[in-house]
RNA sequence: GUGGGUAUAGCGUAGUUGGUUAUCGCGCCAGUUUGUGGCACUGGAGACCGUGGGUUCGAAUCUCACUACCCACCCCA
């Protein structure tokens, strides 16, 4: 029989060695508790939305003309003849929800997280998956320059904190609409006196989103954006000077960031700040991070006008890198104790003894599949179980049994009819395992 | 949507002038060993050779088409 295999551009996370490295989950799990940690330490609270939510609001929010919208938003009918969307990318129901439950009535700013599966219909490429993962954070009522830098301090204590080198910080800022305009208005002249310069793709990026050419890796339309007019020479006096002072905040708690001219956020709702964190050791999707400010979202869903900003990180670019620079992840929890047994009465025990030393926390196992003694000491040593106990009709009949300390090969013996969960506590308390990062 | 590459067991692979039963390693199961794992040895299960057609007495091998995966463009996290 034919087997269904799953849906290009999704992958399965499987337990611990199994699968490729990006693929494990334990490897997810270390990472999510990191990002969990640090957003709470740094005020952000976690928020869970819907993953499918009616298609206007990715509509309204992440701009009818974007080609997130335009082709890769999974949309469909459901049975009551309703549009809906599985969501591209998690601000806008953050927004949506934000608005919904009245959030802005609680204390400014708002500072929200989440961890959530995105979905775009794309062709599938390294570090590009049709169902993918983000650590996202939002931060609402606040226009001040410090929140801006605030928020790419963040982003970077938390890359450092996942011991992730090298990556590189690209700032930009594309204005308020008013500037932006001017400033597009400008670029598209300056091109179309150009035209025959440059390339089939930056022809038609030339009406839909003349800011692309600037970074075209055709040599010939790389000599042409050269000489291009430069956003931050279009932007009005607000504008610049929040701009300036992001930089200076970025100066002063030593950030180093890179002005990139040519980092255009490809959603519509961004102005002002734009950033992204870059990698070079990913493949052509050298993206891992990107955010910005977002002013005119909040209003343009509905609500009163409330300046806005957030960033979004993909997991498994993440782990891609992670991958790479080989970043060590603390040792997964293995099998404390091992319980074996011999004959029909004793498996019903080391049954007996697993539940009970499962209720006090400690890990344990016993045959699940019926195999012989040795069978199941070679089975104990392949999970990695720290501790075994060999149950038979004399321990039984005595209650009284050894455990053995699998790697030392050392053992003790236990009363099993008293404290068993405490002698064992004293017989297995030795270091703990110290976190990776 | 447009290009390029790849396709043999769970994973990694051998197999080119077409020729019997498709190789090896890891992993899995069992035994040597119903009273103590790792090592070793022995045995076992597991492959529609991506799918479908064509050439041929005969195809994993030659050929065509399709599909899937990977990579890149585009776009983004």
């Amino acid at each position: 029989m034919e087997l269904i295999q799953a849906q290009r551009g999704t992958k399965d996370i499987l337990p611990a060695e199994k699968g490729e490295w990006s693929a494990q989950s334990r490897k997810w799990q270390a990472v999510e508790e990191v990002m969990r940690g640090e957003a709470e330490i740094s005020g952000f609270r976690e928020i869970r939305t819907p993953v499918f939510e009616d298609t206007r609001l990715f509509q309204r929010s992440v701009g009818e003309t974007t080609d997130v919208v335009q082709k890769e938003m999974y949309t469909f009918l459901d049975q009551g003849k309703r549009s809906v969307t599985l969501k591209p990318e998690g601000t806008a129901g953050a927004v949506r929800a934000y608005l919904e439950h009245g959030l802005f009535n609680e204390p400014m700013p708002v500072k929200l997280y989440y961890l959530t599966p995105c979905y775009r219909y794309e062709k599938a490429q390294a570090g590009r998956q049709r169902e993918f993962h983000q650590f996202g954070v939002e931060m609402f009522g606040s226009s001040l320059p410090v929140a801006d830098a605030g928020l790419i301090a963040f982003a970077h204590s938390l890359f450092e904190r996942l011991c992730i080198k090298n990556l590189k910080l690209k700032i930009n800022s594309i204005g308020c609409p008013a500037c932006r305009a001017k400033y597009t208005e400008a670029l598209k002249d300056y091109f179309e006196q150009r035209k025959d310069k440059l390339c089939d793709t930056c022809l038609s990026r030339l009406d839909r989103n003349p800011m692309r050419i600037l970074d075209c890796k055709d040599p010939q339309c790389g000599e042409v954006a050269k000489g291009a007019p430069h956003i931050l020479d279009y932007l009005c006096d607000d504008c610049r000077g929040h701009f300036e002072q992001v930089k200076s905040i970025l100066d002063s708690i030593g950030i180093q960031y890179e002005i990139d001219p040519t980092i255009v956020r490809g959603l519509d709702y961004y102005t002002r700040t734009v950033f992204e964190f870059v990698s070079e050791d990913l493949g052509a999707q050298s993206t891992v991070c990107g955010g910005g400010r977002y002013d005119g979202l909040v209003e343009e869903l509905g609500g009163r006008a409330t300046p806005a900003l957030g960033f979004a990180v993909g997991l498994e670019r993440l782990l891609m890198i992670m991958q790479a620079q080989k970043v060590e992840f603390p040792e997964p929890d293995t099998c404390e104790l091992y319980v074996a047994n011999i004959g029909e009465p004793a498996h019903l025990e080391a049954f007996r003894i697993v539940q009970q030393m499962r209720s006090c926390a400690v890990e344990a196992e016993c045959d699940e599949v019926g195999r012989s003694l040795n069978a199941q000491m070679k089975y104990a040593g392949k999970i990695g179980a720290q501790f075994t106990l060999v149950l038979g009709d004399d321990e039984i009949a005595s209650g009284k049994g050894v455990i053995k300390n699998m790697k030392t090969g050392e053992k003790k013996k236990v009363d099993l009819k008293n404290d068993l969960e405490g002698q064992f506590a004293a017989i297995s308390c030795e270091g703990e395992d110290d976190l990776a990062f």
